[in-house]
DNA sequence: GTCTATAATTCGATAGAC
DNA sequence: GTCTATCGAATTATAGAC
């Protein structure tokens, strides 16, 4: 196996681990094992446990907020650019399940700056999505309610899936699936 | 300070200490700390610490499955049905937000026949509001849908509730909160 | 009930040979 | 890159005096 491939290896094996076992439960030994070789070796792949969740997390972050800015850029209406985030938030988890099973249990294991910086691209992430329904209620696509609500609500019902796909992942019918979320919500606001 | 009282003030203690930093993270000397005793003390009030967490999962778990049962054996209506479903929903993180913050997060680290009985009542909450929710498309009061999709993610919706009570309690409008979430799941499910 | 002391184990990380 | 060996720290839990 090339170095390369090895490498891949290992983050895929200590990626499931964590999201099965969580990050504090998952020691470097459990790693090691899952790799089939010693305690020491984990260490030619990773600084330190703690820069292996900051890897996993922020990485998995920045997909996030990529796929959301690129929404908020265009010149699509509120309704079409809600649509389009409801899709990312359908497709990312069944894209990478594990990194979104840690973004959401584990990111409270981040510590100090790191942890302050995850909380507030987080909020900023929640902020734009709530001024986008502002928007569209401004521009009488949607009908009248609380934006912070329903963001928070939203947001947090999306929370379910990358279990789903972690567990019955082939079996998925994903347009389907997206088809059924995507009219629940927008059913839930159009005006 | 009597002897029931230190009692309660010792659960509210480790509740609140579990939910903040984590089980796993969590250690006897941390409760001990802030209980203001050496940690062997601890365990005048406790078996142990796994002992712990389960006494309170399973507490919350019963409130949430009595609740449930309650408004199933009603002759309510469907739709009415699930009205007071969500109203329970929205309730329950009001009152008891740091155990609602441990039925969450923290279920998984049971162990053995603890896990497994935790998650066949889980299992058994989900099938009963799945077949509450293909009753009221049945009677023609919901529209067709996928109710395991829809009951999925009705039910993660609401998980984010517990936070906003632990961070802004006393500023919280509950039945405005319960307001807006019940118009917005309705409306996306009505005929 | 509370304390001191400690047992028994586990964990993250490093040193140094090959 | 992989190994053996080990350090130093932290953890759950118990024993026994007061």
């Amino acid at each position: 196996m090339k170095k390369i491939e090895k490498q891949n290896k290992f983050h895929e094996v200590a990626l499931k681990l964590i999201h099965e076992q969580g990050f504090k439960a998952t020691t470097m030994r459990d790693i090691a094992k899952a790799m089939n070789f010693e305690v020491a070796n984990v260490y030619n792949y990773i600084e330190s446990k703690q820069a292996l969740l900051e890897n996993f997390l922020f990485d998995i972050a920045e997909d996030f907020n990529n796929g959301l800015k690129t929404i908020l850029v265009s010149s699509d209406s509120s309704t079409k650019k809600l649509r389009r985030i409801i899709e990312l938030y359908c497709h990312l988890p069944a894209q990478k399940p594990y990194q979104i099973g840690l973004l959401i249990a584990e990111w409270r294991n981040l510590k100090d700056e790191k942890l302050q910086k995850f909380k507030d691209e987080k909020k900023w992430h929640e902020d734009q999505i709530i001024q986008l329904i502002q928007d569209g209620i401004d521009a009488g696509e949607l009908r009248k309610c609380n934006p912070y609500i329903i963001t928070k609500t939203m947001l947090s019902s999306f929370n379910w899936l990358y279990t789903e796909f972690t567990l019955r992942g082939e079996e998925i019918d994903l347009p389907e699936l997206e088809k059924q979320i995507s009219e629940f919500i927008m059913d839930g606001l159009k005006a």
